[in-house]
RNA sequence: GGCCCAUUAGCUCAACUGGCAGAGCAGCUGACUCUUAAUCAGCGUGUUACAGGUUCGAGUCCUGUAUGGGUCACCA
């Protein structure tokens, strides 16, 4: 371990404690309140009006320094706030007062005692009569300083790069007010979901996330193994048909919000393991899971924000209107002129893009060139909440037809501020359409044997023991947060995103 | 994985067509009893990401590597 200057001076304030009988690091702090309970107790004495002087203990890691001789200013902050120091020679004598400009550094933990009290200017403060170092630090907190200019926080000198901020984050966090708050907002965004999910009957449940079969997206698994069982098994890359399996064992509502795993590459929207919310809601439909999706989304902004109306990439995007609703046909149509009802065939549709000029990855199933499509000519202007709905089959292999129409599945997908936000469908729950959907996937897949859809006999099983009509619902918790937090990459709102091994 | 951009002090950033690597903050020394990016005086802390090359001379030009960001591909 090489020591920096900064950091051999600071080691030198460790020794320099110890020799003098303190200890850099007690295992016990002592505080009676937290910063933000200080400030608001000592606004209520004044109310009151009484003599009597407040007296505190309060802890803190120092974000300032001001020494002024026989005077020092230093602001200690908490997770709940900042309070200034004021420590004057009056109180502790001038041997105390110069043992803590000596000994104490920003990013040090302190624990002061004494009474809160106004300063001339008006900030509440403690004016402290003893310290105690509670943790020193070693190495110096990124700076981050605040300026307050009219009022308005200025900040200087940000930690800024984005690759210290990840690798580093408790770094990032201690420096970042802002980014804590993302992480607040995160939280409560859970909670949230799964209150609204609970009070609506809804059960939570937990399903495996180390799987012998995958399955119930199209995905790339994590493989690993199991030694005692000499088995492989893959990370999961969606709940789905776990959860189902609970429909067929009278579990009518259930959901899961967990981590899923998907060996893929890594994007400003993509995260090899990100969080995702799956319910599954016995004798509903499509229709319903997309009234009920644009109530819990409601509901969620507005207990996390205290409003519908959320920023995003300069947008202003309401949750709180009903979401706009496009055929994909018709909204296909509308975009590109391409009708796909008249193009039922692989080859017809590829040549109807080329005839608009579009160019088309040759070889692609019809479906697969319809997510083409919708990825560049509708995902990215459906700012506003949008659900697109009515798939194609071939891309859609655990949802439902719709009655009448074969090419097409129950589906939809819901859009906000340009992205995909959740996914659902009416679940397909016909034991024998299943099994052949499972087949042509296998077939679909053949060529390429990394992204086969494996089939999952246990999965049918279960399905034949009858399966209630349901509605299941999927959306990505961390895009959620994007949106709820203006934030566009998801390495915002990952406390800990995954980047490269790097040699140290 | 392809292409483009970036990497300079602990942090934020300068450094012209190649010519002695320097500012603010933090840090160190001193002054200062109401400051709040405190102020004032003094001190410059560096393998310019790494490895080579061109050149009298490279932070700057060339090649390669690493990491990050963007974008395309793949995907959700």
């Amino acid at each position: 371990m090489e020591y920096s200057e900064l950091e051999k001076i600071r080691l030198q304030k460790v020794e320099k404690i110890r020799a003098a009988g303190g200890e850099p690091y007690p295992t016990r702090a002592n505080l009676t309140h937290t910063l933000k309970q200080a400030v608001e107790l000592f606004e209520e004495f004044e109310k009151k009006g009484t003599s009597s002087p407040l007296e505190v203990t309060l802890a803190g890691r120092i974000r300032s320094l001001r020494a002024m001789g026989k005077l020092i200013f230093s602001h200690i902050e908490d997770s709940t706030g900042r309070v200034q120091l004021m420590l004057r020679v009056n109180e502790m004598g001038e041997e105390q007062l110069n043992q803590f400009k000596e000994d104490f550094d920003i990013g040090d933990f302190v624990e002061a005692h004494g009474v809160m009290i106004r300063t001339r200017t008006g900030e509440i403060s403690l004016q402290a009569t003893k310290f105690r170092m509670l943790a020193k630090a070693i190495t110096p907190l990124p700076a981050a300083k605040d300026e307050i200019v009219d009022g308005k926080v200025v900040r200087h000198a940000v930690l800024a790069d984005p690759e210290v901020r990840y690798r580093q984050r408790y770094a990032d966090l201690a420096v970042n007010d802002d980014v804590r708050q993302v992480f607040r907002i995160r939280a409560a965004t859970t909670r949230s979901l799964r209150e609204f999910l609970d009070s609506r009957g809804f059960l939570e449940v937990e399903t495996p996330i180390l799987q012998p079969i995958y399955g119930g997206a199209a995905a790339r698994p994590f493989i690993t193994h199991h030694n005692q069982l000499k088995q492989d098994l893959y990370l999961r890359i969606s709940f789905e048909l776990y959860l189902k399996r609970l429909l067929v064992g009278m579990l009518d509502r259930v959901y899961e919000i967990g981590r899923d795993f998907r060996n893929e590459g890594v994007s400003f929207k993509h995260n090899p393991e990100f969080t995702q919310l799956e319910f599954y809601w016995a004798y509903a439909d499509y229709l319903k899971v997309m009234d009920l999706t644009e109530e819990m989304l409601r509901h969620v902004s507005h207990d996390v924000l205290g409003t519908t109306q959320i920023t995003f990439n300069g947008h202003e995007i309401d949750f709180g209107k009903p979401w706009r609703r496009v055929e994909l046909r018709q909204g296909l149509l509308d975009a590109t002129g391409i009708d796909i009802d008249q193009h039922l065939e692989d080859e017809a549709l590829e040549e109807a893009m080329r005839e608009k000029g579009l160019k088309p990855k040759p070889g692609l199933s019809r479906g697969k060139l319809i997510d083409a499509l919708i990825g560049d000519y509708l995902e990215p202007n459906f700012i506003q909440p949008t659900f697109l709905y009515d798939y194609p089959r071939d891309i859609s292999p655990l949802a439902k037809s719709k009655p009448g129409n074969p090419a097409v599945v129950e589906r939809f997908e819901g859009f906000v501020g340009g992205m995909e936000l959740c996914n659902a469908f009416t679940e397909l729950n016909d034991p024998l359409d299943q099994e052949a959907r499972f087949l042509e996937m296998g077939r679909a897949y053949e060529a390429d044997d990394e992204e086969r859809h494996p089939m999952d006999d246990d999965y049918l099983r279960a399905m034949r023991y009858g399966m209630p009509p349901n509605g299941g619902f999927g959306m990505g918790i961390d895009r959620l947060v994007m949106l709820l937090t203006d934030r566009r990459s998801i390495r915002e709102v990952i406390l800990f995103p995954h980047l490269r091994e790097r040699e140290e």
